[in-house]
DNA sequence: TTGCTCCTCACGTCACGTGAGGTGGC
DNA sequence: TTGCTCCTCACGTCACGTGAGGTGGC
């Protein structure tokens, strides 16, 4: 069903996939696959006589996975999460669901920072003031009232 | 007006503030204070004999002007720029606009950025699937046909 | 031989916060 | 003497991207 954290288990000799086609073909850069090795996220590929990298499709479906996971905004330890979590189709899908609602959760509230912030730049922006001197930002920066 | 960029011109000797003091004054962590005293911008203090740092009220003013430039997210390059506009009170007010409302549009596009997310997020929490393998997020995360 | 890809390793990013190890002031 | 504050300096953060310097493959 899903069948991304199946990692080689029976791999057939197949015509290794280059790092650089890895890449094109996940939208993924080149150095940040080999950062995703380093950090344990991307299993060890294969190596050439040369010490190239030879990847398989299952490596793949894995950095997609990996991929659309950061394009969600999850970071690396949540991804690693659903990755384990990948690996058991029979466990209950609570678990993934927790994650997921929790980093909803975080983003709603950078949102509602940011809708703050903005709102308090739209309160001083396009001044129309004459100078510096009678400047609405200015007056927001040196305000002695507020804090 | 607009006092914060008169550093120490006609300053009275005067009982110095402490680092410590200045912290609690202005809300700002000390390490921070001397971060941006390290960075060029805060203006180096007068030094006691044993080395430590005295501070006078025209520090405070500018740190605060630092403070809620930070807190309405401007980076430290956009503050450096508000503050060498503060320094000439007779100078158009226009260039301080430019500035805000180019920061206005970089969050307005942030938020739009994690709206986006958010949606695409709502789409898949709350799966209520009975497994993983019947999993909407690990559908979303494993899909082979976007992208 | 010429490019193209691949290799490793170190450093930079942004604005700090933390921690080590030490000293001054009441 | 005891804490409290202060000092400097180095390192960690997050997820990479860039650049140096070098080698393999067609």
């Amino acid at each position: 069903m899903h069948p991304v954290a199946t990692t080689g288990s029976r791999e057939m000799i197949q015509a290794g996939i280059t790092i650089g086609e890895l890449g094109k073909r996940t939208g993924v850069n080149i150095e940040t696959i080999r950062y995703y090795e380093k950090i344990g996220l991307l299993t060890d590929p294969r190596r050439t006589a040369t010490g190239y990298r030879e990847y398989g499709e299952d490596h793949v479906r894995r950095l997609r996975f990996i991929r659309r996971g950061r394009d969600l905004g999850f970071n690396i330890d949540a991804i690693r999460a659903l990755l384990r979590l990948a690996e058991h189709p029979d466990h209950p899908c609570a678990d993934a669901d927790q994650l997921a609602s929790q980093h909803l959760a975080e983003v709603e509230q950078r949102i509602a920072d940011l809708v703050r912030l903005r709102n308090g730049l739209r309160e001083v922006v396009n001044c129309q003031g004459h100078s510096i001197a009678e400047c609405r930002i200015m007056d927001a920066l040196c305000g002695d009232l507020d804090r």
